[in-house]
DNA sequence: CCCATATAGTTGTATATACAACTCTTGTAT
DNA sequence: ATACAAGAGTTGTATATACAACTATATGGG
């Protein structure tokens, strides 16, 4: 559905303004899907992409700081994630031993696993972008980081 | 900066996975800046576009569904931030006299003056988005609506 | 060695989000 | 009329987000 009937609004004012809260609308919208999937297995959005990091890293640790670097929204509390995380045993966490200031992050093959299961939620929802080439997609992507970009 | 160094992650697998975790990031990262701006006014995005949607309506006044219905995030509860426009005198909120299950809400001369405040710092930003032309945020908007088409 | 400063996490708190349950009002069928 | 379902908001609660203050540890200069 067109931005316009979405916020059943008739203009923006501007391309610019139509483009910023489409981006917006658009990304909310798509934090939504995949959430909604991902409650099956009783973890969220943020919570899988800790995982995600932590199997990047894997069968190395990584420590809290490394995991609010890479984060998709950085400004979550990465401490109180690692903690559900750690309820559900799907990580492991200890005092570093070279700097008792860090803590140790590792993922279990219980987190593995689970990752496997919403790997394939994931690949299903980005296979039902068919509007989308996967030329488009990458121009879309492209198009991302040059927004981004705020030199002036 | 590209996604790849925003996250230090080598790649995404594939360029659709690519394009949503970055609209997705920059959604969000949209989000903060409109939103850290409208901080020195006191008042949130949502709130903002609470704002946008009653001087939408002006003079006539607007009900909670029909604000619900238009707003970017249409999980915020529309109850509560409409309690703290009332709290800021931004907004009248009244029953409606014709049904009264309905809450007429309109906007104060307080809250329009505010909102041309507002509407300057969007402009602003909208400004800086230059390494981006208006035919391509055109193309964006497009791009946008497309991938939140998901008919197959 | 001691102190100031920087680092790495943790905790607290206010606000926001998600979702369900609840209240009051209206419309409709018997 | 009366009862029952639908409509429009409100409230409650659990979780998440934003941001600041706090604790513990490490480092480097006098």
């Amino acid at each position: 559905m067109k931005l316009e009937e979405e916020l059943k609004q008739k203009t923006f004012g501007s391309p610019y303004r139509r483009m910023a809260v489409n981006v917006m609308f658009t990304g909310n919208w798509l934090q939504k899907e995949f959430s909604c999937q991902l409650k099956q297995y009783g973890i969220s959005l943020q919570q899988n992409n800790v995982l995600g990091i932590l199997r990047g890293q894997y069968p190395n640790p990584a420590t809290l700081g490394l995991i609010q670097d890479r984060m998709l929204d950085r400004d979550s509390n990465a401490t109180r994630l690692v903690d559900k995380l750690l309820e559900k045993g799907l990580v492991t966490r200890c005092q570093c031993p070279d700097n008792r200031r860090k803590v140790d992050i590792v993922i279990t093959e219980q987190g593995l696993e689970l990752l496997k299961k919403t790997d394939t939620i994931m690949q299903n929802l980005e296979e039902k972008f068919c509007q989308i080439n996967p030329e488009e997609a990458t121009q879309i992507g492209e198009f991302m980081d040059r927004l981004r970009e705020r030199s002036c």
